[in-house]
DNA sequence: AGGGAATATTCCTGTAAAGGAATGGCTGAA
DNA sequence: TTCAGCCATTCCTTTACAGGAATATTCCCT
């Protein structure tokens, strides 16, 4: 969707967490509490604004709702950081930051 | 440095913005201020947050202040999507496999 | 139908952060 | 030295959000 959405979500050290939980598979909500240390209504708020952002689905299983991890914001986001590829793929702007570094060092070459 | 604080900076819309900006060549504030029609002091404020954050650095120039982007936290943040990155090109279906392990072992205990 | 387990929701409170307005600090020029 | 431009900081107000505790809901089982 829109990635402020994407990023506000993972902006949160422990929705953060939560996800990089679910990358290794599908949870229900208990045990993403248990392992994160984390109240369960915590985890439950937390799960709803992850999934308001599109990042993770559910999956009712009986008592229980298997959470898992929905890959295409972190796609977009993956776009996106693709369109700055260039910016540090470009060698000018660090070759001259580098030339500049070098000067300033080499006026004092036993300098600290 | 922390992805917290990447994302955190990222998360507000127009610090995004400027980082986009900033993606196509240093700029002074008040080209920043400029384009994006904002007054100074808001532009000033998410700049610290984005140098803090390492996003961005600062040189001065006479009476200005050139910001320009700094792409570390940006390739930071590349690579911890890349850990995600196989879980999209992975074309089995976890979910389902985890349902089918709830179900077997919810049968056995108990019998049928 | 009743009970228990797993999860979602609500209410409350504290805190952090964003915008507006005003001000302070530098820098170059006359 | 004084002025003017550019930028950073501070104060204030409002809003959003996270955690805790309590409660509602849904499902399975007997």
């Amino acid at each position: 969707m829109n990635m402020n959405a994407t990023l506000s979500a993972l902006a949160e050290p422990n929705r953060l967490h939560i996800v990089e939980l679910l990358r290794d598979g599908p949870l229900p909500v208990g045990d993403i509490a248990d392992r994160l240390h984390l109240q369960q209504p915590q985890v439950s708020k937390h799960l709803r604004v992850l999934h308001d952002a599109g990042l993770v689905g559910m999956q009712p299983a009986a008592n229980r709702r298997i959470y898992k991890l929905e890959t295409r914001p972190l796609q977009e986001l993956d776009a996106w950081l693709g369109s700055f590829r260039r910016v540090w793929e470009d060698r000018f702007d660090q070759l001259e930051d580098y030339l500049q570094e070098l000067q300033s060092k080499a006026k004092k070459p036993d300098g600290d």
